[in-house]
DNA sequence: ACACTTGTTTCATAATGTGAAATTATAATA
DNA sequence: TATTATAATTTCACATTATGAAACAAGTGT
């Protein structure tokens, strides 16, 4: 019934009787920022599906507005549905919504701008932004999805996840995304083990150059990481001597964090 | 086939072929602001769905993120995933992307908080936030959704609107918000023949005491409503006296928006 | 122990979703 | 302006997939 490409590309098990639905949103999963526009083919051709098959679905995501198209060239976009459920999303998620007074005074103490990150289908996801004493920042990324081995947050949540969902991220091929990335997997390996005994995690240059953050970890009762917090900041501001205290201030506001959910040690 | 409830509660159309996925997205629909977590039986019933159905769309949901439950009651909330499609959709959004070095102006120039929306099922929908100079703010509500009827955006919108979508919304019943709130519809009908010819609305705490509002349409070649945008601020600030050059800096921006997405005199 | 509500599984049935092929629209090239 | 190529829609016969009644399990409160 299917063609052999598309069981290999979404080895996916769907629950059964929802074909259709889990079609639909891996149409909707193929529009990212590095590709936020799809013709009707090509969007096909991604997502392994029968060029007939992708209309209908379509048509029925763009009649509910959760799609829409560019009237001159009929290419598809994320419609404007998604943001109003993203901000229902985002403004009912519980997790944001403890962290949020904690990520403003962490932005207030530091100076620089606090973010709530948690991990997401191999990347970290951006739940919350709150920009620092300087201003500039703009919450423009909430909402952003950034690699897991070049983010301060996404070493803290590797390294205190499963050992399998580590393992199946280091796996798969570091992509470099400026001079200091670590692409090796045996070197990364043994920044997690590090970052597991310290409790924070720093980038310094990894993600993109000049940008420096660190990382703590929002932990449950089983001291397995649910979230991460952080700072970041240019690092002529994020001097090597005002890094110890940023862990410290982070690490307390992760703590508080993890303390109200219920987890930590009350 | 189906039940007589559910014909006339979603009297919507779906294309031919797409139930399941017109009924999941009827799913996510039904989460809002107000009501942010369901049990299966209340949303099944709101829905009017069986509850089987409901049951396994939801599960199809869960799977891909789009929502989440609550491990405690076993209660729905939107996901995650639903934030991170929502952040691609207001990046990628050509609306959003062209009018915010405007909007970025406008609140410099005007020092209160200006906004970019549109009409959306009986609703106005924000699309971007931009903080004045003035803190506070925060772009909280980016993704929201408010009443037509006692926002300035959406006055402008009504007032620049076809005939028909007016009239539309002008039918049902006009909730009070405040005590200044238009609930007479003769009344709102008078005022939107004002906005349309003088080309700006205000609103003065008809959504919230003390918040008052001037808003401004972005048009079309046939001079409709794509957009509204709109400075907004505390009365103390917005006096009866700065209301004028406020309403002449919206409008300028308002026609360079226009003007810049092909619509408007070059 | 009882009734009552909510979530989950099973399964027979046919309605719904599917995709090959034909058709129309649009763009690119001669 | 023909001519080809490519992309977007529509059509339609077919059976896979979605459907919902009913049964079951797991709480919750009386």
């Amino acid at each position: 019934m299917f063609p052999v490409k598309e069981a290999e590309l979404h080895a996916t098990e769907f629950y059964p009787g929802t074909q259709a639905v889990a079609r639909a949103i891996a149409l909707l999963k193929a529009f990212s920022d590095a590709q936020p526009e799809w013709t009707l083919n090509d969007l096909a051709r991604a997502t392994g599906l029968n060029k007939t098959t992708a209309f209908r679905l379509l048509s029925a995501l763009e009649a509910e507005h959760l799609v829409m198209r560019n009237p001159l060239s009929g290419a598809y976009r994320l419609g404007v549905e998604l943001i109003a459920m993203g901000g229902v999303a985002m403004r009912s998620n519980p997790l944001r919504t403890v962290s949020r007074p904690t990520l403003v005074t962490l932005a207030e103490q530091s100076g620089e701008a606090a973010t709530l990150e948690v991990l997401m289908d191999n990347h970290v996801l951006v739940l919350d932004e709150v920009a620092g004493g300087n201003p500039m920042g703009m919450t423009q990324d909430v909402g952003s999805r950034l690699p897991v081995h070049a983010t301060a947050t996404g070493k803290v949540l590797l390294a205190f996840s499963p050992e399998e969902q580590s393992a199946k991220l280091l796996a798969a091929p570091l992509q470099p995304l400026t001079e200091r990335t670590v692409t090796e997997p045996e070197q990364l390996r043994r920044e997690l083990a590090r970052i597991r005994q310290e409790g924070v995690a720093i980038t310094q240059g990894e993600l993109e150059p000049g940008f420096v953050a660190v990382a703590a970890p929002v932990l449950d009762r089983e001291r397995q990481a649910v979230a991460a917090i952080s700072v970041g900041g240019p690092s002529l501001r994020l001097t090597a001597e005002r890094l110890p205290q940023m862990a410290a201030m982070v690490q307390m506001a992760a703590r508080q964090i993890s303390r109200q959910l219920g987890y930590w040690p009350g």
